[in-house]
RNA sequence: GUGAGCGUAGCUCAGUUGGUUAGAGCGCCUGGUUGUGGUCCAGGAGGCCGGGGGUUCGAGUCCCCUCGCUCACCCCA
């Protein structure tokens, strides 16, 4: 019998559910300020719903398995196929554009390394059926509120930028033919992953002439978005897209955090358009999100097409990046009030005290297990308790409780009946109510 | 999948060229205080030294195997 969870999953205890509810608020928070709607969907998915997009070399990555009845069903390893699956099954009821978002737990089996686990949860936001750049700003305005709400500035963390239209475009006015540019731009997202040298050899792999491959590897040379215009055409609808793109993040209040970068192209063969991912300021860490324009996710998956934007936010390349900036929640007070006894046969007075209270909606602990002043307290602190009432024979004998502030240490005799008001009163406001 | 490192108390770790009864800090429990928590002081509990095999008079320590964990690479978003 092992006592340790299965590789790769991750167990949460209370001071961890801190975090992580913490985290949590934050992005719902930030995606409803920004207009979002939360939806949800199932972590069983069929099979062949996941394995459509994804391809068939990422099927061993998929935990998957067969129910009683032989269907195929898989727990999910991202939420977007999910996503499509709600939209494109409510097609003509769905009010376009859709901005939806989820907090969803995924899976994926595969090797373990930093910042990356078997099992996690990833914020999704989309924004479906808007094809206007001011869509893919409003998606990234969305991102970079939320790294701000969790305490992150533009020193600490930029989004960088690219856009598969503009490579394209630099890839054309090389010579490279349309049907190779997919190619060569999934050979371009390996830069910083393979050495230049072994790049370079991709590209020929792919079928490009190795003066062509040089001269492509010299895109990575672009270092402004005025250089790159300087390679195509002067009407080129990528770089007016991009510069409009960058207007608009100035009067959305998210300019310093973007920053232009040619070399961000993403893996997946779906992107048609902008491409983001966030990095820490060091590049310490793996990406903290990534997302772009996927107009042909759709109709990849059998569907009419729309056009869709959107980014996916992992939960544990955060948690790393803001525990080595020693940003976290503080863990506020436990409870509002601790109830206890000093003798056993006092918990009846003691219940009756404690369902008052929680009635009036306080929160409630019973110092169960510990009777006695000592163990009492002792427990209280540890709940950290803000407020103590407990129920001893003296003060029954009267007919009175005592309510005892645990920070200033003092206390109160007040009537049974009283109880609630007294401990109203004492956690509205004066001494030791913060 | 390849390479390296690490598994000793609840946690973080120390443990000499192999040597007698395996240690520290933190945490936990008890007492100092018979009706009062945090601090302080004193005491205490808690270990198949990951597991198995081997070498040896003797193994936490050396060798082999195995399981688990971590990092890097590879792969992937």
């Amino acid at each position: 019998m092992s006592f340790q969870a299965p590789r790769g999953m991750r167990d949460f205890y209370p001071e961890d559910m801190i975090w992580r509810t913490w985290l949590f608020d934050t992005w719902t928070a930030t995606a409803r300020r920004h207009g979002f709607e939360q939806y949800d969907a199932p972590v069983v998915e069929h099979l062949d719903l996941l394995t459509r997009k994804a391809g068939e070399e990422i099927v061993d990555q998929i935990y998957a398995f067969e129910d009683k009845s032989g269907r195929q069903l898989a727990l999910r390893p991202e939420v977007t196929p999910s996503l499509v699956r709600l939209v494109a099954a409510r097609r003509t009821q769905i009010v376009l554009p859709a901005k939806w978002f989820t907090i969803a737990q995924c899976f994926r089996y595969e090797r373990m390394s930093k910042g990356r686990k078997r099992e996690h949860f990833q914020w999704n936001l989309d924004i479906i059926g808007a094809a206007d750049i001011t869509t893919d700003l409003e998606v990234m305005a969305t991102a970079v509120d939320a790294l701000r709400a969790l305490g992150l500035s533009a020193e600490d963390v930029s989004l960088r930028i690219g856009s598969r239209k503009l490579v394209a475009a630099m890839l054309t006015a090389l010579g490279v033919p349309d049907d190779q540019q997919l190619g060569v731009l999934m050979v371009l997202d390996k830069r910083g992953k393979v050495s230049d040298e072994v790049l370079a050899e991709m590209l020929r792999d792919a079928g490009i002439a190795a003066d062509l491959a040089a001269r492509i590897m010299g895109i990575f040379e672009v270092s402004s978005l005025d250089d790159a215009a300087r390679q195509v055409p002067a009407d080129s609808p990528a770089v007016a897209e991009l510069r409009q793109l960058f207007t608009l993040a100035e009067k959305a209040g998210v300019a310093s955090f973007l920053a232009f970068d040619i070399a961000v192209v993403r893996g997946l063969a779906y992107y048609t358009g902008i491409v983001f991912e966030a990095f820490d300021a060091r590049r310490q860490f793996r990406a903290i999100l990534g997302g772009g324009r996927y107009d042909r996710l759709f109709e990849s998956l059998g569907e009419p097409p729309l056009p869709a934007v959107g980014f996916g936010f992992g939960d544990v390349v955060i948690r790393e990046v803001l525990e080595a900036k020693g940003l976290s929640p503080q863990g506020g007070p436990g409870v509002d009030v601790c109830v206890g006894v000093f003798e056993a046969a006092n918990w009846p007075e003691a219940m009756e005290v404690a369902s008052d209270l929680r009635r009036e909606g306080f929160c409630v602990d019973l110092a169960l297990g510990a009777e006695g002043p000592k163990s009492l307290f002792k427990y209280a602190d540890r709940r950290a308790a803000r407020r103590v009432v407990f129920l001893a024979p003296e003060e029954l004998k009267s007919g009175s409780a005592v309510l005892r502030d645990m920070s200033t240490r003092s206390q109160e005799t007040v009537a049974l009946g009283d109880v609630v008001t007294a401990v109203r009163r004492s956690l509205a406001g004066g001494i030791g109510s913060a």
